[in-house]
DNA sequence: GTCTATACCATGATAGAC
DNA sequence: GTCTATCATGGTATAGAC
């Protein structure tokens, strides 16, 4: 007697529903995304849904977890390399996390639900993800970096000096001094570098 | 006969659905929570409601300006004051950011539920509001500071580093590295302006 | 093992009594 | 100005057909 729970087979209908699951969930948010939402765009009923999942916050939980590993790995491989100095990782890191975000809308989206989510269970489920591992290899060269800054909130800049830009996208269009070319993620990045590097006192000011 | 639409008088009941709109619409957003909520929370049936505001979308909507009108005017001050010098209000405007976000963490979701709000109606409706006032006087004082930096993408960044924190701030406790006194609004705002005056280099690497 | 048909309940919204 | 009663819609979940 096997000691597995449920793991259902990976049939194709649940492989479908998830990867239907993250555009929705993406667009709209746990409360935003009903189960007929779901069934409508896999084209099933809404109890085909359940037969594969539990229920909606199961659904939601598959979800996230198959959405953030799939797209895991280029941020990792960014930071990976222990040879490479640090400052060249962290450009890497800086230049992978826009790009992920500019052509992984979905990812950048189901993220910025994720923080807007109190429910302690699903953080906690989803802790060892994406989010924890990246965010330990920036906490490891914040440390190696930060000239006497304190390593978690200087690791913590770092990733809000890229995320935040993409989560006030959608706003930012319509604020003073916006360019289109400020949505490339290259653009983006040599800033944030540049910043880091030198903050305001680049040449001397007087 | 008056032009006025229905400009209702600014009753008690009216005031009252407000404040508690603050108080759910921060925890839940606009799907998660129902006219039987609010009701609820004011001790009155859902009809009264519609009695003062014509549906669920305007009451949202007046919430938000609302609220976020209510909070404002703190940053607005800190950002006053065209005879001081630069960096003193963006000490000041920083500071007080980090403060306004501690300690109204209702204010603090809400803008965070805006900005994950894709319906343009909406933002646009919501044009004229701190958002946009704090960020034009951020990008005045990134066109004085930022040394050859992309004012649009400065201004951006400064706001980054303040708010992103914050918005993370459930997830960051399961980070390393992470002390309570991170929570402390002073303490993030110095770490900010000493990253931004300097960046990492603020005694020579080697 | 996979899914349809269906029951049940909560929701946004309105009409009209008080 | 607020309530009761009610509707249509749509969300969650199950019993059972294939």
């Amino acid at each position: 007697m096997a000691a597995k729970k449920k793991r259902t087979t990976n049939s194709k209908t649940r492989e479908e529903i998830l990867e239907r699951s993250i555009l929705l969930f993406a667009k709209s948010g746990y409360n935003g995304v009903s189960m007929r939402d779901v069934a409508a765009a896999v084209r099933v009923t809404p109890a085909a849904i359940y037969y594969h999942f539990s229920g909606k916050e199961q659904l939601y939980l598959d979800t996230l977890r198959h959405a953030l590993k799939e797209k895991a790995s280029a941020l990792n491989a960014a930071l990976d390399g222990e040879e490479k100095p640090p400052w060249a990782r962290l450009e890497a890191f800086v230049g992978a996390l826009a790009q992920v975000l500019t052509q992984e809308k979905d990812f950048q989206r189901l993220l910025q639900w994720v923080l807007l989510d109190r429910n302690d269970k699903r953080l906690h489920k989803l802790g060892n993800t994406v989010l924890k591992d990246s965010f330990v290899a920036v906490y490891g060269l914040a440390e190696k970096l930060g000239n006497g800054l304190d390593p978690h909130l200087l690791a913590m800049s770092i990733i809000s000096l890229v995320v935040f830009p993409f989560e006030a996208g959608h706003a930012r269009r319509f604020l003073p001094g916006f360019k289109p070319q400020h949505d490339d993620p290259g653009v983006l990045a040599r800033h944030v570098i540049a910043l880091l590097r030198h903050g305001l006192s680049r040449r001397g000011r007087h």
